[in-house]
Parts: structure tokens; sequence; C-alpha cells
DNA sequence: TCTTTGAGTTACCAAAAGTAAGTAACAAAC
DNA sequence: GTTTGTTACTTACTTTTGGTAACTCAAAGA
């Protein structure tokens, strides 16, 4: 138990589990690179473009990233509403990061797809 | 220009999708970094090193890994059982990107929890 | 009056992950 | 010669997380 909790701070406290864990949800790598593409996006307009996030959890990864300050979020008062959000400077300084992970995406995918082929084939003997 | 860019977006087949989700679950990158750190580890060393992870999240994660071709497994026929996992030149090749991520994330990681909680304060009001 | 609009929320359900116990195979200890 | 220990997993069960679809608010337009 004490061990348990132990390890649950620790893992608060370390950047890299940290940056992990926020990396760990599914979308918010995904938000923030089209944000970085559109510069400005209203709440739908993410969520047209993403496509397969729901509103629920569009709600919830923008509300993690304004809590991190990553993006910014700006109300204005209409009806019906109109929500801005935007990369913020650190939210931009990321970018670079996770686009040298995109570039090796794009270099290394057909390699990963054919290793996942023959791996489904090694299964099935 | 929205539409064209969801459909890319929701693609299968997309590259950038496609690693997203590879990060997406939570352990995938930390497995990565810590093999790449120790060059060869047992799955009871990785469990240990890494801690809170669970045997059930280990197996599937190095089967993934595994899979996608970024780690090797090798078995030796011996009892007790010894199976060593070390990364591929392909999962090797991937670690500086991921490193630069967590440079980004030492680089920044008091400033997001000043963000976090501020945030929270705001939240009060 | 009724519908539409944008940015969410909420209740309910499905999927993913955590937990704890079990399994296989054999060597060593009792 | 039965129990214990070792390692790398499975499996059954529970909890947490995410998805789906309906609902809300307040005003403008038909």
């Amino acid at each position: 138990m004490l061990e348990k909790k132990d390890k649950f701070l620790k893992s608060e406290r370390c950047p890299v589990r940290n940056i992990l864990d926020r990396f760990g949800d599914k979308w918010s790598t995904l938000v923030i690179l089209v944000l970085n593409e559109e510069q400005k996006l209203r709440f739908n307009e993410l969520h047209r473009v993403i496509g397969d996030i729901s509103q629920k959890m569009l709600t919830v990864t923008l509300r993690n990233l304004e809590a991190d300050g990553l993006v910014s979020r700006k109300v204005f008062a209409e009806i019906p509403p109109r929500v801005e959000y935007q990369l913020t400077d650190i939210g931009k300084s990321l970018v670079p990061h996770i686009s040298g992970l995109i570039t090796w995406a794009d270099d290394n995918f057909s390699s990963i797809l054919e290793s996942r082929s023959s791996y489904q084939q090694k299964k099935k003997n």
C-alpha cells in the first residue's frame, strides 16, 4: 500500500512520466498537431477536423491542455456561443518534437506494417 | 479544406494516426525508453524497473512492440524460462525522437505545474 | 411558436486496464 | 516423494476510462 502510493507520487513528480501520461491519452497529441496546422479553431471545427473524437473527449482533452498551459481558450460573449482554441507559446514549442515522431512514423510506416503482417502469419503456425 | 484533412486523419492507413495510436497506449514509450537504457532485459526485470505496470499490460505492450518490429524477443529453452527483450534497429531509431520529447518535458515541467495549479485556483472562483 | 445554432454536459453502455490468482515445467530443499 | 521456488506468462474478475446519444442554454430566424 505504502509502496504503491510511493510509486504514484514518484511518477507524479517525474517529468518523464508526466509527459508520457499526457501522451498516454490518445487525443492530446492529435489536438496539438491540428491546432498547429490551423492556428485557431473553434470547438466544432476541431471536432470536424479530427472526425472520430467524441465531444466528451474533445472537451476533456482541451481542458487538460488548457490546464497545462499548452492551449488557450477564448470565449466570445455571443449567442450561439463562440470559443476559439489555439496553441500557446509553450504549446508551439512542443510541436517540433512531435513532428520528429511524425517524420519517423512516415519513414518507417511500411516497415512496421510488414512486420505486423508477418507477425500475424507466425501466430497462425 | 477541412474535409480533406478529415479523411486523412480518420484513415486507418494514416502513418500519423497509426504512430499516435501506438503512443496512445500509455506503456509503449516507457518500455522503449527503459530498453534503450538497459540494452537487454528479461520480463521480470522490465517489470521491476518500470514498477507500476501490471504483468498483463507488460505482456500486451511487449507483444505489440514485437509485432511492430520495434522490440525483439529471444526465448531460451530453459527451466525456469528465460526471455530477453531488446530494441531492434528500427526501435533504436525511434529513441532520439522520444528523447526530444523528454528533453522538452524536463525543460517545461515547472511551467506546466505552475499552469496546472493556477488553473485549479481559477476553477474555485 | 418552433426550429436552429455552438459548445458543451449528462446518463448510460462498451472497451481498456488493473488485480489477484492460477499455470507450466523442473530443480532443489525438506 | 512431497513441498517450495523459479520465471514468464494467462485468466477471471473488477475498476477506470472512453464512446454514444440525448439534453441544455439563450437568442435569432421562419
